[in-house]
Parts: C-alpha cells; structure tokens; sequence
DNA sequence: AGCACGCCGACT
DNA sequence: GTCGGCGTGCTC
C-alpha cells in the first residue's frame, strides 16, 4: 500500500474483467499514442477496456477513476485501450449491477456482462449500433406512386420508406407491415430501393401504427390503478398489482405504458417465461406506436443484440424481456412492470443466482420510478410488504368485462370408481358441458406415461441409477425417463432382475391420461399439453390455436396449462391429482400449490360463460384446501403468513442457502461443517446456522446434495455476516469433485 | 475462467 | 529418460 503521492487525481483505473473473480482490479491510463498528435479520448465509467490480464488479455468494464491504488505501483500496467467511444452501461446501470453482486455475493464481472450481449465480451467495437436498412433510390423518390397501384403492398412499402429520408430499418418496416422480405426484394430489383446501414437514433416511429386499436374501456378498479401508478411517474413508488385472472392487468400496463411513454419515458416490462406469452407481445404491438424491444435467451444473438440497441440507445419506449432483461441499460427508463411476480422463474437457479422481481425493486429505488408487481396470486413476501403499507396495494377484484368468476368445488375421491383418474361426477360434468359445446381442462401435473414402472414378480421399481427417483414411463417412445437428469433406457420387456415379464404400470401421467380418455368419450377433440407435446417448435402454438378454433372439446396437460394463456371456451377445470403437493416439505410448497390451484382455477370462464372448478382431492379436509376454498387466495395467504411469523421464515427473516454437491457423500458434508465452523467463529448472533442436512433428493445426477441453511430475523445483519464468510468459504482449500453455490434469498430448499 | 507451475505415472 | 495427468495459485 504505498500510492503515488505526485500521480494525478483520477488517474488509477478501477476494472472489473471478464472472469468470476470477485475483485475489480487497477490500471494506469493507456499509453500515450505513439503519433502524439490524436487526443488523448475520455476515460469514462461504464466504458469497455482491453486490459492485459495474466498471460492474456481481457475485456473489462472501467468502474470509477480514483486518486490512489491499494496496489504496489509497480505491479499497476496500463490498459491496452478503450473498447468503445461512449460507455455501454451508464452510471445508474453501474450502480444496480454492482449492488446486485454485492448483495448475492457474486463475480463483479459475471454480473456485468450479464445485462451486455454476449459478443460485447470480446474485443470488438460496437459496430453493430449499425443496423439494416434500406432507402429509396432516385429513381424511388420520383417514381409516381400511381404506378404501382396494381402492386399494393409495393406501394405501401415505397411510401414508407420515402417518408424516411435516411431509410429505414427493414426491422420496422417488418413490424408495422408485418413480414415483406418478397416485396423488399422486388422494389430493389426495380431498383427503387437499395440496401443501406443506419445509425440509430431517437424513437424509430411516432405515428401511430394505422391499425392500432383503441382498447377496451377500463373499469373503475383499473382506472383508480392507472391514476395512482401514473400519479407515481416521476419518483419511487413500488406497487402491488393485485388482480384476479382475467381483471385486465395487462391492459392496466399499456395504459401504463402510455403514461410513460408521453413523458418521454421508457417502460420495463418483465414476465417470467417469453415463449408463454407471445399474445402479449403482439397485444403491445398492434397497441402501441413503437413495437417493444424483445430480449429473452430464445432469441437469435443478432436479433438479442438489435433489440438490446435499440433499448439501451434509448430508441424503445418499451422493453419486453425475460429476468436478464432486469439489467439492460436504459437512459430514459421511467417505470418497471414485473408480470407474474409470485412466479418462481424469476429467480435465476445457478451462476449469478439473483431475483429479478427484487433487482427491479432496486433499480426502481436507484433512478426513482414507479414498480408496479402484478399478479393475481402474491407472493407471500410481496403480500406481506403492501399489507404493511410499503407498497402501494392496487386490487382489481372483479373480472374485465362480463366474465364472472368461477365456482370451485372440492370432490372427496376416497372410496369413489376412479375411471381414467376421473371420479363418475366429474364426467358427467364433462359429458354435460362438452354436450353443451363448452370446453374442459383437464389439470394433471405429471408428464409422461407412469411415473413407476414395477416387476409384478419381483417387486423391481425403474429407478434412476444417478437420482433418488423413480424412471418416468414415456410409453409412446418406449422409453424409461429420468425426469431430474435427464438419463433414459429403453423399456425392458422383462424384468432386468428376475427375468419376469410381469411389469406393471403404476399411476397416471399426461400421456396416459390423454390414451384412457379417448375410450371415455369416443369423437371428441382431445389435446395434450406437456413439454413432450410441445418440444417441437412451434407446436405450442399450433395446439392453443386448435383450442381456440374450437377443434378441441377437451384440453389436459401439466401447469403449462396454469400459466397466462386464455382459453375463452373452456367451462369446466378437473384438477385431477394435487394431493402429494400438499404435503412437500419445502415451506414454500403451501404457497405454490394455492397459487397453481387458483391459477388454473383462473383459466375457466374467461368470456360470458360462467365456470366450474373440480378439484379431485383423498384430502378434502386439509386445511390449505379449505381456506382457499373459503377465503380465497388473500385468505389462505392470510393464515400462511401468520404462520410464517410463528416460524420466522420470510418474509418474517431471511435466508441464504449455502449448497454442496459431490460425487460422494463425505465431500460435500465435510465441506458444509467447516463452513459451519467459520460461521460459528464469526457469528456476531443474530444469525442462526442450521445444517448441514442432505437435500430433500439426496442423489441426482451421480452427486450428493446437502445444504446449510443461514437465517436472520434482519436483512443487513445477514448482508453484513454474508460479507464475511462468503470471501472466507471461497479461501477453503477445494477438494475433488466438490461443487458449492451461495443462495441469497433461496426460493427452493432443495 | 484461463493459464502456468509443479510434482508423480506409463511411454516413444 | 520425457510427455502429460490435473491439483494449486494467481491474475492489477
């Protein structure tokens, strides 16, 4: 520790590099051009740097310019160069980034380069702010337009991209005439237009689109929620949108969107799974003037990287994206929509394990902007923080429109002929309303054939040879599945140890539900929904069309059921098999379950007809069940809270789950007591160890799984404790195979 | 993450 | 004798 006295201010360069490392490093500033003459340009935070780095050379992130370094100065080297003219994460990007590392203790670098595409972690300028375009030639911008009138989609075309004197990007033109790539190609090959490339700038349209409907007239719930968000723009105000399936929460957020969007202001909207609601994407787009930047994992890198652009450019007014989305820099960001805020996909499951319902919380409070979180079933911690008053609580209590909410009712099957799994009054239930050309959904959460297959003889059971799990049975392709790691065999036709050629079948998946049905009711439209039916692409689509075409009478399938699609015919919902989720061990399994049930339940009667729920039940006595059915949602969320504060599990403390894997038992048991230790050593109280204990699923995928749960009844105390052993476990020295990951603010125990 | 250094097994 | 296995440690 010896800085420079006579070094001038600003002059060491913080970096973070590319690589999960948790410390950010010093640089002196580049060495002056060898011509002398070119001005030196200007260091920035947020700017891209190549850096030598070890052997190598790296891509970094400059953090901040300071006066001094920790380092010795003669192991300070300079930066190579700058990476881009403008830096590509601005100061209040900066600050989220490095908050959400420090708080869920991860590599400074990972989480930068997680709100950049990917090709902005090589050494490549930003060329690519470039984007295709065409413009119109001379001879395009005096041809008479009356020309073309045999050729309709041509003229619209020319007409268009004349309005736009530089061009225009083919992305737009692709979203406000939809797919024209044979028209383009014939305009150019009249030479009428040429291909161009365009630098970005401002919003691409200001007209509205000519097709852009008005929307539906809002109810007085829904206006009361604009009002106050809209009343919010400006400064921090985070809210509760909590709205019943089918109250018209979305069409509160493009209002919302509006509102933003005439102050000048982008809008983040985040919803946990892209691929589950294109319909939202294109409701957006047919509603607003500027189509929204779309930013998921699914996409292309090139289309990722354009609309990534075009959010952090400034140019979106709106950005749709899945949680990475929550970090993508935007300079004009005045409002954060999260959709579906109770939904587990969230929260990332490994690496930079962050919540991104939380991480917009943050980034609402750092550039001070309304959060609104929607949902019709809260989670318990947001429930919890609107109930207390520190969040706005917003209810749309009533369905949009003449949609009435549906009846639920509870069928003891204990003792009842089960056929198909379906009790004599749930068909009957389904014959009435299949005769009355209505639709069923049948809920079953269990893919594939069997979830057991068995030696009559022998009593052998197909289980994984890596997990402590049974083999799911897919029978269509003949197969023995591992549904937790992914391992599979072909379906023996004896028994692998008695030779016996008794194997049985033991309960129900999709798939053999989807086979047992269409015996039930001959000539009736059947569809299964399940990742195996829906593995191809496209196919989800195609089915939900089939559905809404009405070719299908009845629809069964898993919780891709439950989630956000509308399903406006459909007049009866069977809830065939629930039971085992009552009694999972995960404290969070009561509120999962309530929230798949009322989720599903949300999917009957979406249009005038009313509907009916059955939910098939050996436990109708269960408390979970009677107070969802009693007191609703806000009921049972009501006892469970209460019962989280008896138990102190959040949102009443809070927690972070220290995990450990290893191909051996020993290893991760042995690593998680030292951790043990070191916290016992450092534990100023206030903090509480539990553990080590071994996974719920002990085994999967050939490694052992145990866990030390840290709990705390304050946040910063468990922040403060977390800074401390987080550096001193990553100091243990590593023994073979062993694998660990730090959770902050788990959401499953396993 | 990469990459080098370092100390032990079977090979041209 | 050496090539290469991956355990350990470091990167401003």
């Amino acid at each position: 520790m010896s800085p420079d006295p006579h070094r001038k201010p600003g002059s060491i360069l913080r970096v973070a590099v590319a690589a999960p490392l948790m410390d950010a490093f010093d640089y002196l500033p580049p060495a002056p051009a060898s011509d002398g003459c070119s001005a030196t340009p200007s260091l920035l935070p947020g700017q891209r740097v190549l850096v030598p780095f070890g052997q190598g050379r790296r891509v970094g992130i400059l953090l901040e310019l300071r006066d001094t370094s920790d380092q010795v100065p003669a192991r300070l080297k300079p930066i190579e160069r700058l990476l881009d003219p403008r830096p590509v994460l601005g100061p209040s990007d900066l600050t989220l980034i490095l908050w959400a590392a420090d708080y869920y203790r991860q590599p400074i670098g990972e989480a930068l380069f997680s709100a950049l595409p990917a090709r902005l972690r090589q050494a490549k300028p930003i060329t690519d702010e470039q984007i295709p375009g065409v413009s119109a030639t001379s001879a395009g911008l005096t041809l008479d337009l009356e020309t073309l009138r045999r050729a309709p989609k041509q003229r619209e075309l020319l007409a268009l991209v004349r309005s736009a004197p530089e061009g225009i990007a083919v992305a737009d033109l692709n979203a406000r005439l939809g797919p024209c790539a044979t028209t383009l190609r014939s305009l150019r090959a009249r030479g009428l237009l040429e291909i161009c490339r365009l630098v970005p700038t401002g919003p691409v349209t200001h007209a509205p689109r000519p097709e852009s409907a008005p929307g539906p007239e809002l109810n007085a719930d829904q206006v009361e929620a604009v009002r106050r968000v809209a009343a919010g723009l400006g400064g921090f105000s985070p809210f509760l949108l909590d709205g019943v399936t089918g109250s018209g929460k979305t069409e509160v957020y493009i209002r919302l969107i509006e509102a933003a969007a005439a102050r000048g202001a982008q809008t983040l909207l985040i919803v946990p799974e892209i691929g589950l609601t294109p319909q939202l994407r294109e409701r957006l787009a047919s509603r607003l003037p500027d189509p929204p930047a779309v930013l998921h994992s699914g996409l292309a890198a090139g289309d990722r990287e354009r609309a990534w652009h075009r959010a952090a450019s400034g140019r979106a007014d709106v950005v749709l994206g899945t949680r990475s989305a929550v970090f993508v820099p935007l300079p004009r960001l005045g409002l954060i929509l999260i959709d579906e805020e109770h939904d587990a996909s969230l929260k990332q499951q490994e690496g930079f394990r962050y919540s991104a319902r939380d991480v917009a919380v943050r980034r609402a409070q750092l550039v001070g902007c309304p959060v609104v979180l929607g949902s019709a079933t809260p989670s318990l911690e947001t429930l919890n923080n609107a109930q207390t008053e520190r969040y706005g609580w917003l209810r749309l209590p009533q369905r949009a429109g003449a949609a009435c909410t549906p009846r639920t009712s509870l069928l003891d099957i204990r003792n009842q002929p089960l056929q198909a799994g379906l009790s004599a009054v749930l068909r009957e239930e389904m014959r009435t309303e299949i005769a009355a050309g209505n639709q069923v959904l049948l809920f079953l959460n269990r893919r594939g054939y069997a979830p057991v297959l068995t030696c009559h003889a022998c009593g052998w059971v197909g289980d994984c040879p890596h997990c402590d799990a049974r083999l799911t049975l897919h029978l269509a392709r003949r197969r023995l599945w591992c549904h937790h790691c992914g391992w599979t065999r072909p379906l023996p036709s004896a028994c692998p140890d008695c030779k016996g050629t008794d194997l049985r079948m033991l309960g129900r998946g999709t798939e053999r539900l989807d086979e047992e049905l269409r015996p039930l009711f001959p000539g009736v439209g059947i569809a299964r929904l399940d990742r195996d039916t829906t593995r191809r692409r496209g196919e989800l689509a195609r089915l939900l069309d089939e559905v809404r075409r009405g070719e299908v009478q009845i629809l069964l399938g898993t919780q891709m059921l439950a989630k956000g699609h509308d399903f406006p015919g459909v007049t009866l919902v069977g809830i065939l098999d629930l039971d085992q989720s009552l009694y999972a061990s995960d404290f969070r399994a009561p509120e999962r379950t309530a929230q798949l049930i009322v989720q599903v339940t949300g999917r009957a009667g979406r249009a005038e007809r009313p509907g009916r729920v059955v939910l098939q039940t050996r436990h109708p006595e269960h408390p979970l069940l009677q107070s969802l059915l009693r007191d609703g949602y806000t009921g049972f969320a009501t006892t469970a809270l209460a019962e989280r504060r008896e138990a102190e599990l959040p949102p009443f403390s809070h927690l972070a789950l220290l995990r450990a894997e290893a191909p051996a038992a020993e290893t991760g048991t042995a690593f998680l007591n030292q951790a043990r230790l070191i916290a016992e050593g450092l534990a100023d109280s206030g903090v509480q160890c539990y553990g080590p204990v071994p996974a719920p699923m002990e085994r999967r995928g050939g490694r052992y799984r145990a866990q030390l749960l840290i709990q705390s009844s304050q946040r910063p105390r468990l922040q403060r404790f977390l800074a401390d052993w987080s550096p001193a476990l990553r100091a243990l020295t590593r023994s073979k195979g062993l694998r660990w990951s730090l959770d902050v603010d788990p959401q499953d125990m396993y």
